[in-house]
RNA sequence: GGAGCCGUCGCCAAGAGGCCUAAGGCAGUGGAUUGCAAAUCCGCCACCGUCGGUUCAAAUCCGACCGGCUCCUCCA
C-alpha cells in the first residue's frame, strides 16, 4: 500500500507524490510567542512529528520547519503590560516551547526560523507583489488586494464576493477592498520596527510564513500544516502571496489538525481551569482577550504535573489527527491506564532476558523492519499481520488511531505467548522461544518509535530506587516466602495486605514476587 | 445570516459501498491460572443519532430532521 493524504485544497484522500521524488519539503506553523504553551500548541508538534517519523521510515528524506513568530500585535500588548520588552517576552517564551517540545518527543524538527530574522524576505516578496500589482502600498501601510487573485479562496472554499457580502464596510476604511489583508503595518510610536521602501513598520501576520517557507524550503513545497483554525484567514492569504508572487503552486498537500476541545463535562483539565472554547482558542491565538474574562487553558507544564508526558502524547494520538480532541482528565487518565499493560509486559520481557526492551535495537526504515520468520509459525505470521496492518493504517493519511489498536493487539499476542511458553517459569531456558519473543517485542519496538512512544524508561517512583527501599523490601519478601513455603497463608497475606496499605502493590509471579510502588 | 465539521458499545475510539453478524482500549462480566489475590490469557458485552432515498448490497453515498462543534480576517 502506498501512502494516501487527505489535502485540504482539493478536500478529499490523494495520493502523496513529491515535488523531488524521494524528498518531502514540510512546514508548520508555528506559535506566536507571547505566553506559556498550552496544550493546543502541542498537538501540531506532535503530530507532523510523528508524521515526518513516518516518512522518514518509508524512505523519504525530510527537512521539517516550525516557524517562531516573534513579533506581532500579542507580544507588543503582552510585553507592555508586563513591563518588558517584546524581545525579551519573546525570547522566554520561546525557551518555554521549547522545553515542552522536549518533553513531548518532539524532536525532529530540523530548523526553528524567526520572523524577525525573515524581515528582508518578507519586504522582497511585499516588493515583487507590488510590481506585481497584487498589492499597493497606502500611507506606510501595503494591502494585499485581494480582487486581484482570481484563486484566492481556494483553500478554504469561499468565494470573495460571499465572502464580502457578508464584511461590514466601515466608512473609515481606506483599504480599497473589505478583503485586503496587510502585508506591512507602518510604525506607531513605541512598536518595534524596520525600515522599509515604505516606510518604518512591521510585517502583517501572514507574510511571514511565506517568507520563511520560502527561505527553508523553496517556493513549492510538499507539506504545509496547522490547525484547523488557521485555514482561514492565515492560510488562505499565505497562499495566496505566495503563488501571486512565485506564480507557483506554494504547497502541494495542505494538512489541517483538528483542535483540542475543553468537554462541557470535563471541567478541570491538568489543574487549571478551564471554560469551553479556551482550549479551542488553539494553537495560535488570533486575537488576544477574544474570550472575555478567560483564565485561558492550564499550561503544558501545569498539564505535565498531574499527567505523564508519554500519556499525553499518546493520548493525542489515539485519535485521527483530523477529528477534534476532548480534552479531559478523565481520558487522559484512561489512557494513562491502557499504558500500564505495555509497562508490565516490558518489566516482565527484562525478568526473562535480563534485557531491557528499551534497549532493542529497532529498524527506523521499512526497508529494515526485523525479519519476522520462524517458529511457532502461527506465532509469527500474527507479529507480520499486524505489522501490515499497523503500516497501512498510517499510509491511510496517519491513521494513528487504527495504528495504535493495532499495538495493543500486539502486546496480547506477546503476553499469550508468555503464557504459552511457560517463559516466566519452566521455559525460560527455553533459547528458541525467548529469541522468538525477543523477535516481537523488537517489533513493538520498531512501530511505537514511529509513533514517539516508549522511547526511553518512565521515571519510577523515587524511593524505588533508593537501594536502603528495595534491600529493606527484598527483606520483607524473603520473609513472606519462607511462610509462603510453609503455607502459613494467614501471615503472608498479613504481609501483602499491610503493604497494599502502604501503596506496595506485590505480584506472585511464576518466577518469584514482585513489587512496586502503586 | 454565510461556510464547514461531527454524531459508531456505559466511556474513549478505528472503520468511509460487499472481507462489518463493526478493530482496539477503559469499565463490566463468565472462565482458565493462583493457596487466596494481583497480573496474564480465553470468552461475553453495539445492527453504527432519527426518518426517508439510491443500490443486487450502506455505519459507509444522497436528502431532511434532531443533537454537538468550528470558522466568517489582521479595524474595532
Amino acid at each position: 500500500m502506498s501512502l494516501r493524504v487527505y489535502n485540504t485544497l482539493t478536500r478529499q484522500k490523494e495520493e502523496f507524490k513529491t515535488v523531488v521524488p524521494g524528498q518531502v519539503a514540510m512546514y508548520l506553523c508555528g506559535p506566536t510567542v507571547y505566553k506559556p504553551s498550552h496544550i493546543g500548541h502541542m498537538v501540531g508538534p506532535v503530530i507532523f512529528d510523528t508524521i515526518k517519523r513516518f516518512l522518514a521510515y518509508s524512505a523519504y528524506k525530510v527537512k521539517f520547519v516550525i516557524n517562531i513568530t516573534d513579533v506581532d500585535d500579542k507580544l507588543i500588548v503582552k510585553a507592555a503590560e508586563k513591563g518588558t520588552t517584546v524581545d525579551a517576552l519573546a525570547k522566554e517564551m520561546t525557551q518555554d516551547y521549547f522545553d515542552n517540545l522536549k518533553t513531548m518527543g518532539v524532536d525532529s524538527v530540523d530548523i526553528f526560523p524567526y520572523a524577525t530574522e525573515h524581515i528582508q524576505e518578507m519586504q522582497d516578496i511585499i516588493a515583487t507583489l507590488i510590481k506585481k500589482d497584487f498589492a499597493y502600498p497606502l500611507d506606510g501601510d501595503v494591502y494585499f488586494n485581494v480582487p486581484k487573485d482570481k484563486d484566492y479562496g481556494k483553500l478554504s472554499h469561499r468565494n470573495i464576493e460571499e465572502m464580502m457580502a457578508g464584511t461590514r464596510v466601515e466608512a473609515t476604511d481606506r483599504k480599497r477592498n473589505p478583503a485586503d489583508f496587510a502585508l506591512w503595518k507602518a510604525a506607531k510610536p513605541g512598536e518595534p520596527s524596520w525600515e522599509s521602501p515604505w516606510g518604518p513598520g512591521r510585517p502583517g501576520w501572514h507574510i511571514e510564513c511565506s517568507a520563511m517557507s520560502r527561505k527553508h524550503l523553496g517556493d513549492t513545497i510538499d507539506i504545509h500544516g496547522g490547525g484547523l483554525d488557521l485555514m482561514f484567514p492565515h492560510h488562505e492569504n499565505e497562499l495566496a502571496q505566495s503563488e501571486c508572487c512565485t506564480g507557483k503552486t506554494f504547497s502541494r498537500y495542505w494538512l489541517h489538525n483538528g483542535l483540542m476541545q475543553a468537554g462541557k463535562t470535563s471541567g478541570k483539565v491538568g489543574g487549571g481551569h478551564s471554560r469551553e472554547g479556551d482550549l479551542a482558542e488553539s494553537q495560535q491565538e488570533q486575537e488576544a482577550g477574544k474570550i472575555a474574562g478567560s483564565k485561558g487553558a492550564a499550561s503544558v507544564k501545569e498539564l505535565f504535573k498531574v499527567h505523564h508526558p508519554e500519556t499525553v502524547r499518546f493520548f493525542l494520538l489515539a485519535t485521527h489527527y483530523r477529528s477534534p480532541i476532548d480534552f479531559s482528565d478523565d481520558n487522559l487518565l484512561q489512557t494513562g491506564k491502557s499504558l500500564e499493560g505495555f509497562y508490565r509486559l516490558f518489566e516482565t520481557y527484562e525478568h526473562i532476558t535480563k534485557q531491557s526492551f528499551y534497549a532493542l535495537k529497532a529498524s527506523t526504515t521499512r526497508a529494515g523492519s526485523v525479519e519476522l520468520k520462524g517458529e511457532p509459525a502461527a506465532y509469527f505470521q500474527e507479529l507480520a499481520d499486524y505489522r501490515t496492518r499497523f503500516l497501512d493504517s498510517m499510509d491511510d493519511d496517519f491513521n494513528t488511531g487504527g495504528a495504535v489498536g493495532t499495538l495493543f493487539e500486539l502486546r496480547k499476542t506477546l503476553n499469550a505467548f508468555i503464557n504459552d511458553q511457560k517463559l516466566e517459569g519452566a521455559g525460560a531456558s527455553n533459547t528458541a522461544a525467548v529469541a522468538a519473543l525477543t523477535t516481537g517485542l523488537t517489533l513493538l519496538r520498531e512501530l511505537s518509535l514511529l509513533l514517539g512512544v516508549f522511547r526511553d524508561p518512565i521515571a519510577k517512583a523515587a524511593a524505588a530506587d533508593d537501594g536502603f527501599s528495595n534491600e529493606l523490601m527484598q527483606l520483607v519478601l524473603d520473609l513472606r516466602a519462607e511462610a509462603r513455603k510453609s503455607k502459613n497463608w494467614p501471615l503472608s497475606d498479613m504481609i501483602r495486605d499491610r503493604l497494599t496499605a502502604l501503596k506496595v502493590v506485590v505480584e506472585d509471579r511464576p518466577d518469584g514476587a514482585r513489587w512496586k510502588r502503586g
